[in-house]
This record gives C-alpha cells, structure tokens and sequence, in this order.
DNA sequence: ACAAGACTGAAGTACTTACTTGACTGTTCG
DNA sequence: CGAACAGTCAAGTAAGTACTTCAGTCTTGT
C-alpha cells in the first residue's frame, strides 16, 4: 500500500510499449512461456526476456521457471490496480459535470422567474 | 479510430509520470492555468510547459490560450479510451478464469462418479 | 507608456530505454 | 553421451526523456 505511486510509474511506463501490450494481451489467453510470447515479435529473444523483465519488475505478470522454460502469466491485482487509477479520476471528473449541469439548468430556470 | 496503438503508446508514457498524472489529478478538479498547475510543483514553470504539452499531444488535456494566460482542462475520451484498454483485457481473463473454475468444478463432481 | 506577469523557444545535460550481438548455462531427448 | 533448445548475462549503442537556464514575446494593470 505504501509508495504506490512508484510502482503506477512502473505500471504505465511498462504498457507505454506496443510490444509489452501484447504480452500482457496475449498472456490475459492464457499462460505462455518466453518464446511462444516472442513468436510474433520481430525482435531476439534477448529482447522479449527483457520485456518480460520490466512486467515482472511491475507486477504485471508473474513468471516461474519449469525445467527449461519460464513459464509466464498475468497478475490480475496489479492489472486492477491501475484501472482503478482511470475509474477514481473519472468518479471525481464526471461528478464535477453534473454539478456544473444542474448549475447552468438552474441558471436557465431562474432566468425563466420574473 | 486509425492507429489507436500510437495513441495508447503516448497515453501510458503520459501517465508515467508522477506529475504529469498530479497535473491530470488537479484538472479533474477543473480547469487550471499553467501557473496554477505548476505552484505545487517543484520544478521550473518551463519544464511544467513541457510536462502539458505531452499532456496535450496525446490528447489527455486540451488547453486554449486566454489573453496572456493558458487554460487547460481534461479530455475526458482520451481518459476513458485508455481506461477501457484494461476493461477490455479484464473481461477476457475473467472469463478465461471463470472457464478455468468450471473445470476444476466439473473434473471434481466427474471424480465422485463410479 | 512601461513594469510585471505568464508563458514560449532554444540549447544543453544527465539519465533511461529499447534494442543488438555474442558468449554462456542449464535441460531435454534421441 | 551429445546436439538442440530455452533462456541468461554482459556489453555496447542509438534514441528518447526530464529536466535546466536564459533570452525573448505578448498581455495587463497602473
């Protein structure tokens, strides 16, 4: 719970990537391991680990490592987690536009009165 | 609706950052200038110039100059079009969960069977 | 008119990111 | 056993980020 401001800075900066949105898009199929998630990149396999890396370091995915093959999925609570930063905003914002509504109607209604 | 990924690639590099998302925090308030935007922070008025100007090219906030000084306020489809990139990957995977639990449910009432 | 206020633009700098290649380390399977 | 597989580690590099300072440019209030 506490600094968990870090870690949205992490969260955003990791989906701030094409690359790294499609792990987490494929990942939410089902669990992949390394290379199937490298499969339909373009890059080295080097790469695709270190993208795996910062989505791990993020809380984004877990990872376990079965015999050869490091298994990856996704980590619902950190998804969740940064949702939840759009939803809070969104409460306080839209709650704002209904306040300002009823004021410029009541505005109207009065200008109506004599 | 074209090249919604860019979008997205921006959106989340925006966010981020601690004060650029203190800033998108202030304007769900409602609108502020530039200065006003600025006062809780501790960098200069330029780097905050900046820190909008991201804002404003990935279209999380608008702003329209007034006289001498600059208002800027939230855009609130930009907020909502990355919000919904979480809604969208949460549906699957609950789902896939969901399917996942019946299952197990279904392996388990099979197993008490003769 | 003119000083102060609110930016704006252009450099410059320290740091971070997204890769690359190449040499290795464990695992699995014929 | 030994080749192929699935990663892993360590540099190295090109580009991008988050600032800074400082010198302007418009607006406003007196």
């Amino acid at each position: 719970m506490l600094d968990q401001t870090i870690d949205l800075d992490r969260t955003f900066q990791a989906l701030a990537d094409r690359s790294r949105r499609s792990m987490v898009d494929r990942l939410t199929a089902g669990p992949a391991s390394v290379s199937e998630l490298a499969e339909p990149l373009t890059m080295s396999l080097a790469a695709v680990v270190q993208h795996v890396q910062v989505l791990e370091a993020c809380g984004l995915v877990a990872t376990e490592k079965v015999g050869r093959t490091r298994m990856c999925r996704i980590d619902g609570t950190a998804l969740s987690a940064a949702e939840r930063w759009f939803t809070e905003r969104r409460r306080v914002w839209e709650r704002r536009l209904d306040r300002l509504e009823d004021v410029l109607h009541d505005a109207a209604t009065t200008e109506e009165e004599p």
